[in-house]
DNA sequence: GCAGTGCTCGTTTTT
DNA sequence: CGAGCACTGC
């Protein structure tokens, strides 16, 4: 039975999947099958009977993973002939909403309402926005986002505004102008939040932490819950992750963690990658499995990501192989500017059409955003389809925004970041949301309520006007009462708002896919180009003084080369024309 | 109260 | 360059 598992594995795999005997450390390198190690090797525990699939948890980073590999997970169930609604109990999901489900079921314990709403980053900003102008300060000189930034920082450090301060106390006097400015809107801003009942995401984290630690009872409830834990992506795990899954697996230490400290490219938003040597202090016995056959590119597209990646001094390195030959040679094109890198993209993605490929092999990928415009005029140009993956997300429109917040200030009136957006949308849209009360909603669905907000208050009437842009934000609330349906309570709406990003809609066939560079991690292209490869924007201007950051960037530039099945494009301009500025 | 107009500011962004 | 917004004048 258990054979189907383990039939298509190669001997390293095979260890991961079927180690019994104590915590597991899998390094995987970029294309070597770590997904597929994971479910695997979740299935093979099930299978065994060394544990049921409720009690396993595996934890994400985003939704797309744990829906994958909940996929993954079931066809492999039922292929070892397993009862099929197995995977349905294994708990897979995001460290956020798992702690949003721990939290709304124990979080009274901390004082923390059931209900709660989450407020994003947006709201993060709005509340800090609030808080300093309430204390008369400028917002000129205290930036919202800069202090914001600080503030995260803080509660990513889990220091509490009191010991933050104590933080801030030993540094002199002028070096911590600033931060005693950011203590006292952090007081503020931490008071706010309770007051509302709102948890930032960072709380998320905090708080399930703190109720893990602080309640032996509860604490063991879950443990009993989790026997079996499985964490994805370990190289982009923070310091309070860290502590939730050391919290969870407690004594057992059935503890499964994979990843590839290569491919950490989020430390700037907290994810610290010695995380993974941490774990190695923590669990003294530990067993460490590497996984480096690469399954994916060719030689010379490994020999490339090598050779960029081993310049890195700070973290060890995983030696990619490859039983492939050795392929293309990786081409490098020197563009005059932006526009004739943007024509060469263009014509090299005609030449390939022309040759057996699809659009939908062909991926380029930027450092910035803001790089995609030229691309997309070129290829709109030309006539080529492209999918642009990221930009504004779905959830972050300010016509989705202004919606929702229609809805949250309905649960919770206390909602005051939602209340001013409400505010700036019109006073008499927000009058005729007043005669609406939570009450006589009660008994409503999420889609009555969402139609009674929008019939109440009149608010498409802001895009009556005829225009693409106006079609465009009615087709998207149109979407939203979609999701709607999907949720009829709307609490669990909301929540799904805030932590599920809704994914492409109408997911388009046959497209070149433009997208960052961390957008791509996790994915695969047979054709793959990178531009913009020039000293300032891609290593990143502001990653360039510091080691640490410049090696984020190059492990930033292995994760795109090791994007490429087939064949890898590199391109700079010799100047280019970034922000209106010539470059 | 709202549309129109300057002004500012611009890595990456799983949640 | 251009999105997002804060301000201003009807």
């Amino acid at each position: 039975m258990h054979s189907s598992i383990l039939s298509d594995l190669n001997p390293e795999q095979k260890a991961a999947v079927t180690y019994d005997k104590g915590p597991l450390l899998v390094l995987a390198g970029a294309g070597s099958g770590k997904t597929k190690v994971l479910t695997h090797r979740v299935a093979y525990f099930i299978s065994e009977g060394l544990t049921k699939a409720e009690n396993c948890l595996l934890m994400t980073f985003t939704n797309k993973a744990a829906g994958e590999m909940k996929e993954r997970m079931s066809s492999l169930i039922i292929k070892a002939g397993l009862p099929a609604d197995a995977a349905a109990r294994l708990q897979a999901g995001t460290f956020h909403s798992f702690c949003a489900k721990i939290l709304r079921i124990d979080g009274k314990v901390i004082g923390i309402p059931p209900g709660f709403l989450i407020y994003d980053e947006q709201d993060q900003k709005s509340l800090v926005k609030e808080i300093i102008e309430n204390q008369n300060l400028s917002t000129d000189e205290y930036n919202p986002a800069a202090v914001l930034s600080v503030i995260s920082d803080a509660k990513n450090q889990m220091l509490s505004p009191t010991q933050y301060s104590e933080f801030v106390n030993g540094l002199s006097a002028q070096a911590g102008e600033f931060q005693q400015v950011v203590f006292k809107v952090y007081l503020e801003y931490e008071k706010r939040l309770k007051e509302i009942g709102a948890l930032d995401f960072d709380d998320l984290l905090i708080k399930a932490v703190l109720l893990l630690k602080g309640n032996s009872e509860i604490l063991e409830k879950w443990q009993d819950k989790f026997t079996h834990i499985f964490v994805d992506e370990w190289q982009d795990t923070n310091k309070i992750q860290y502590r939730l899954i050391k919290l969870l697996v407690g004594n057992r230490k059935n503890l499964t963690v994979v990843g590839d400290i290569s491919q950490s490219i989020y430390g700037w938003r907290g994810a610290d990658y010695r995380n993974v040597n941490y774990l190695i202090r923590d669990y003294k016995d530990i067993k460490t499995i590497n996984l480096e056959q690469n399954y994916r590119s060719t030689q010379n597209i490994l020999e490339a990501a090598n050779s960029v990646i081993s310049k890195n001094t700070s973290h060890p390195i995983l030696k990619l192989w490859t039983k492939k030959h050795k392929g293309e040679r990786i081409k490098l094109y020197t563009a005059r500017n932006g526009l004739d890198e943007a024509d060469f993209i263009v014509n090299e993605a005609s030449r390939l059409k022309r040759r057996h490929y699809k659009y939908s092999d062909i991926a380029v990928l930027y450092r910035t955003n803001a790089q995609s415009r030229v691309l997309e005029e070129a290829l709109l140009h030309a006539g080529i389809p492209y999918t642009l993956v990221g930009g504004t997300k779905f959830y972050d429109r300010k016509e989705i925004k202004d919606v929702i917040s229609y809805l949250r200030l309905l649960v919770n009136p206390k909602d005051s970041v939602s209340r001013k957006r409400i505010e700036k949308l019109g006073v008499r849209r927000l009058e005729r949301f007043k005669s609406l009360t939570a009450r006589h909603l009660d008994s409503m669905t999420t889609l009555n309520m969402l139609d009674e907000v929008l019939k109440t208050t009149g608010y498409l009437d802001l895009f009556q006007r005829e225009s693409e842009e106006n079609l465009a934000r009615l087709e998207n609330i149109k979407e939203l009462r979609s999701v709607a349906t999907e949720f009829r309570d709307i609490n669990e709406f909301l929540e799904n708002v805030a932590l599920v990003e809704a994914g492409p809609i109408h997911e388009s066939k046959n497209c070149v896919t433009l997208m960052t560079l961390h957008a791509a991690k996790g994915l695969e292209f047979p054709i793959v180009f990178i531009v913009g490869m020039e000293e300032g924007l891609f290593p990143h201007s502001r990653s360039l003084w510091e080691q640490n950051q410049l090696e984020e960037e190059r492990r930033l530039a292995y994760v795109g080369i090791t994007r490429a099945k087939e064949t890898l494009y590199l391109t700079y301009a010799s100047r280019r024309i970034y922000f209106g500025k010539r470059v």
